[in-house]
DNA sequence: TGCATCATTTGCCAACTAACGAAATATTAG
DNA sequence: CTAATATTTCGTTAGTTGGCAAATGATGCA
């Protein structure tokens, strides 16, 4: 029970569900899932550490690069069936589905420049923003 | 996405998963729910609201009853399969098969009595407490 | 070493949540 | 109508959570 607290109460966030969606395109590093979810690092780090405890995904580090990625196929079966029931739930998500486009662009900068963005507060890098100005009314 | 967050929002609390898991053996009625979870009535009405806002259970009231049950067939399949999923998960699960014995106990008396019990404030119903005094140390 | 970089941890605040008891509501019984 | 009963709503409190900025840690490079 305790195994599955943690991780219904991981998923009882809107952020970390679109980030442990993306992630299933591949791994993610920090500065990536930033540029997806548009949070502040250090509010993602805590995501990421929630997600970790609930073992919902697991983490790597390269150099001083830290890539996130869904658990390989040696973990608990609880875990891949949550992650599969989610995915399932929000195949058709609209919200789930811009992701997934933001994310393809996002991919294709230099993730280096992606932080060096972040960093310096604007983003003057040419990733699409996920709701852009909506003027309507 | 909304429903699925009220979904995810909804299981994010062991109280109401052992409730909702309470319901596959059949309605109950407040009073029963009370005797299974041993929270305060409000606390329990409270639940049964989150619970019933993600369309998890259904309500019915008879009389001065209210009655709760696991959806029809007819309810969004998100919300079938999230039952099912919950009841997958947690299957093999120790504390949610104690819950079951204490529930077959619990419907074997009549409803009335324990009502009348909970607002005398002690409980001199013969239902097996969840966790007896357990002497250990 | 010293410095720049990427990420995590910490500290703080606002918002939310679960819990209770008391009061309010709704329904039946007398 | 009044009293009793079953449940919900309200008000309060304590604890948790999500967010950010600042401090700290960790790694690579000159």
């Amino acid at each position: 029970m305790q195994r599955f607290m943690a991780i219904t109460k991981a998923l009882a966030d809107e952020n970390r569900v679109r980030i442990l969606l993306a992630l299933r395109s591949g791994e993610l590093c920090v500065c990536q899932i930033v540029e997806l979810v548009q949070l502040a690092t250090s509010t993602v780090s805590r995501h990421m550490s929630v997600l970790k405890h609930a073992g919902l995904v697991e983490a790597r580090k390269d150099g001083r690069w830290m890539y996130y990625r869904l658990p390989a196929s040696g973990a608990p079966d609880l875990v891949h069936r949550a992650i599969d029931w989610v995915s399932q739930m929000l195949a058709h998500d609209l919200s789930v589905l811009r992701d997934a486009e933001r994310l393809a662009a996002i991919c294709a900068v230099d993730p280096q420049r992606l932080c060096a963005a972040q960093t310096n507060g604007k983003q003057p890098c040419n990733v699409n923003q996920p709701s852009p100005p909506e003027e309507s009314q």
